[in-house]
DNA sequence: GGGATTTCCGATCATTCTGGTAGGGATTGT
DNA sequence: ACAATCCCTACCAGAATGATCGGAAATCCC
């Protein structure tokens, strides 16, 4: 983790996701050069090495990475970039995205005794169809070719066009 | 919580923003009926009413309910619900809409290491915009009206047009 | 004024989650 | 043989979660 977050903060995601994700884009930038050590991926992320031993075997019993054992051994994703989405990671690593438990991906769990006159589940279940939206609407390919080198050359923030939003945040008043 | 997770999920919602939000649509309903004791509230909603004083509690910092104390006193929404959103009371119980601290509401923290080849920025950016816009585009006023007379005699799920995905779990597998 | 009601405030606490570390076994290339 | 590497299990410290408790302050009704 690069800043301790210090303040409660919503929808955030945990180092799992974070660490698994950028060994993922990693792997998919490396994609079609053989195995990858898990080491030289520490190294060049500066992340410790047997935590992420512990998320790469999510990745990998998810099918998304394949392992080869011994010197010269190593990690390479198991399908094409172009075909393995954030979606598919972020769950590997983190479970189903849901919001609560009546709006889980799957198998939800309706008996819910607010559930006849629930004004709040309409909201979840939005939410969780907009979050796996977006996360499966980016692939492992379009994250590798980021940042490009006209954009590094730019130097900078803002390096989409909707920077965060300049909301209010006013944590737990 | 009505059902425990016992399987880890990911952008699981607590209770501080479930209740929370519970507390809310329920003041929703009753906007411009005066006071509404939490006891009320808790009561109606099965919910535990000492913790609930803690998360109202944020509710009033933020400027979105006001109490008033003394027998005959109670709650009450210091707005009208059609101008208050979802993302107001999820803001205000839990937090900026933060899924990474280099892509957080207000003042992000950019002066990251992996900043300049970060391939994973794009990807929390966009779904830090994602979340925002959805949470502010529902209001009180449109939860409240939930579920209608003709919603709850269709009796069930599939509530909203889009039932949760139904995108494979295998939740860190 | 006396009591009942209700918001407000701070402390405490058990359990779970997070973010690791540690150690060793299995497998492969040289 | 030996080094590299994946693979597996256990453990652990600190933070977050989801509350409970006790009491102070304000307000209403009689």
């Amino acid at each position: 983790m690069i800043g301790n977050p210090l303040q409660a903060t919503a929808f955030h995601v945990s180092t799992r996701g974070e660490y698994g994700m950028r060994v993922m884009v990693e792997l998919a930038r490396r994609f079609g050069q053989g195995s990858v050590s898990l080491r030289s991926v520490a190294e060049g992320e500066s992340l410790p090495e047997a935590y992420l031993e512990q998320l790469v075997a999510s990745l990998r019993r998810a099918g998304l990475v394949s392992g080869k054992r011994g010197a010269g051994g190593g990690y390479q994703l198991a399908k094409d970039p172009s075909s393995v989405t954030a979606g598919d990671v972020v769950r590997a690593l983190e479970g189903p995205i849901e919001p609560q438990v009546c709006t889980a991906e799957g198998d939800p769990i309706v008996n819910c005794p607010h559930e006849p006159k629930c004004g709040t589940r309409q909201l979840w279940v939005k939410l969780q169809a907009t979050i796996a939206g977006a996360l499966d609407s980016l692939t492992l390919a379009e994250l590798a070719k980021w940042p490009s080198e006209r954009q590094r050359a730019r130097s900078g923030s803002a390096v989409l066009a909707g920077a965060p939003t300049m909301h209010a945040p006013k944590a737990r008043a």
